[in-house]
DNA sequence: ATCATCTTATGGTAATACGATAGCGCCATT
DNA sequence: AATGGCGCTATCGTATTACCATAAGATGAT
């Protein structure tokens, strides 16, 4: 993912700083240093910082330098937080923290949507249900049309501050979803479950419609017990840390 | 508040967005020209700019210029943005959305809370409990020590994303509070209405602790319905477009 | 112990060159 | 004459460099 010197090194950054390579607490090399290490010039250090800064993963300070603030100050619902813990690595915390999310967010989310959800939005979500049926039927990309299901969902409930965290939540249930559709059947046994919650939603029942949401993710609630149990730390990538310019 | 010139900047421009001083999708002046208005360097405005950018306020590319993004692309959940948000004045619309999301997250927070909290959890609510109290009968700052009684719910349900909403929600609760502090004896009968959620907490009874701050929350329900129905938007300060540069 | 001073970070300014692109205008084709 | 494609150019943001200011920890003399 080539894109720009500064967001190469954003990046760069604030997935070294997610994946807890410096020390909360701690400095992180002074902008001189890290000039020479990546290759960059001050002016894109400083202001990669500042972004940082603004996320709220550091704070700076003249000659106190550059410090890793702690896990719980940081912005967790910024899309780039999400996608550096996601790279990292989900740690068991921020999975259940996230799970925990989930059961009081997607419901409430979706009995708003009952009530508030245009025509625009059913339509979207709609779209999103024949993508899922397709792919179970004729193959194709379930998790992408699954994600996009639950998207139209929180957008639905015009809420913006539900919406945000959409983002949050895609996280987990990408990691959710890879899990089930990999389980026979997995797909085709969520689909009528899914089928459930729009019904509802279209007939305008909230009551309905938070009970339907509830054993999706009741039936989710057990595939991500499974990796809680299994595995401590989900698979990463690590590149290297080599260049950051674009070639 | 003097801080800095780019802690200035950056709220200076925060704030003229958040309060549509710029029109969405519109184009913010060109950096030369920013740095000529606010009589500030380059760097500054440059430094700036990534950092709205990194809070999802703006765009920025080449030709284009920097653009004001729709509003629910921006991270509502930043503290910055909160802030910003409360002085241009809080709309009827961010209201609700944001009393939508404490009659979601807060029974959930506190349901946690009563499974989860430690001893330190539990003093430091008590303790804010105890002001409270004084304030009530004393005299004092009941306000800051309800938020901090809140907050120390939220943080007490040890869940990253619960404890981020604080800020937000303390946005909401302020005001909430501003207008029940008004009413004669308002604090005096919400004060063993947390004193049944802080009991609760520490009975480690999840049920009664959901039920009670449930009634907390539908007591606060009428007085900001009150507000929305009364003036269709809260008091603004505006200072001037002065001067950015600490004194 | 206190206070002046030094050191070392970030904070801030200025001048300059580079690169990408939206939009205009030219030209060939239809 | 209308249209479609191509290339130029002005105008933005992007990136580099060098230099000075300022805040705060560290040091050492009084």
């Amino acid at each position: 993912m080539i894109k720009n010197v500064h967001g190469n090194t954003v990046d760069f950054l604030g997935e070294a700083i997610v994946a807890g390579r410096y020390p909360e607490g701690g400095a992180i090399p002074p902008e001189p240093v890290l000039c020479e290490e990546l290759g960059v010039s001050r002016t894109v250090v400083r202001e990669s910082i500042k972004s940082l800064v603004a996320k709220g993963l550091i704070h700076t300070g003249p000659k106190v330098g550059t410090r890793v603030l702690s896990a719980d100050q940081w912005n967790w619902f910024d899309a780039d937080v999400i996608a550096w813990q996601a790279k990292a690595g989900l740690t068991p915390e921020f999975i259940r923290d996230l799970q925990d999310l989930r059961r009081v967010v997607e419901p409430a989310a979706v009995k708003l949507a009952a009530l508030r959800a245009t025509a625009e939005d059913i339509a979207r979500i709609e779209a999103a249900y024949a993508g899922m049926k397709q792919a179970v039927y004729e193959g194709g990309d379930y998790i992408t049309f699954d994600l996009r299901f639950h998207q139209g969902l929180l957008a639905a409930s015009h809420n913006r501050m539900l919406v945000q965290m959409s983002k949050a939540l895609s996280a987990l249930l990408r990691t959710s979803f890879e899990l089930s559709t990999t389980k026979k059947d997995g797909p085709l046994n969520s689909l009528p479950l899914h089928r459930a919650v729009l019904d509802a939603v279209i007939a305008r029942n909230p009551v309905q419609a938070e009970h339907a949401i509830g054993v999706l993710i009741d039936g989710a609630h057990t595939d991500i017990e499974q990796i809680l149990g299994s595995r401590r730390r989900l698979p990463r990538v690590n590149r290297p840390a080599s260049e950051l310019r674009a070639a």
